[in-house]
DNA sequence: CCTTTCTACAACCATACGGTTGTACGTTAG
DNA sequence: CTAACGTACAACCGTATGGTTGTAGAAAGG
């Protein structure tokens, strides 16, 4: 996940209902419209928030007879983790230069760097 | 870190250009000037950028001479990894402990019972 | 002095966001 | 069939966001 992707995912979690809602949802899952009473606002508000979540990949829908069951889909909570790992090791690393972590280039590049 | 303070974090790593300026300031200040020369906006647009940033606390600045420098502060980011690390905990505890949470689940014998 | 550089902030604009209400459709219950 | 429930989506509204340009002040250099 990079560029949009993070995007959407960090937008996502900018809104303390749509964090309760993957809060919840990744415990078991919830239909939307038991979801809905839990928030003091409309079920149209609450559809939006779990679209939002859907669209960034937190929480996937599938129906069960006139429900649609929303889960938690904790691997994307973890690429957004990864995010802040790759900021978190640029730190660690800003003395000296960037270590062969985990983050994207994974070229050894012999360049040489003082010589 | 909760409610507003956790919004005000996630918003402001919700875009492409905001968390490169914190990957960079992480690793060593900058100037705001010197920033904005890295990407295709406007000086205010960038000076905009890292406004969000030091109000979610994710940089601080500091007057040297007529520059200002920006830093990261990775210990925000930390923060923000910890209410990650809450929900991923969530979710590996979703199975074993259904007791004596809030969760309210629906419950599976007599549907008319609830008074 | 005057000029340049770095910064700050206001005004403006198009679009997106978060909420509302209303309408419509499929599914289950009577 | 009719009614109720759960869902989906469109239209609308006020405000915020992300960008622009323009103006203005403070610090360094000629």
């Amino acid at each position: 996940m990079s560029g949009a992707g993070a995007d959407r995912v960090f937008h996502a979690l900018a809104d303390t209902t749509r964090r309760d809602i993957v809060a919840l949802v990744v415990q078991g899952e919830h239909s939307v419209s038991d979801l809905a009473r839990r928030y003091p606002m409309s079920f149209a508000a609450v559809q939006k928030h779990v679209a939002v979540l859907e669209r960034a990949g937190l929480v996937s829908k599938h129906r069960l007879g006139r429900e649609q069951r929303v889960r938690g889909e904790v691997g994307t909570v973890r690429e957004a983790h990864r995010v802040l790992d790759q900021i978190e090791a640029l730190w660690q690393g800003r003395l000296g230069r960037i270590e062969d972590l985990v983050t994207s280039p994974p070229i050894p590049d012999s360049k040489g760097d003082t010589s």
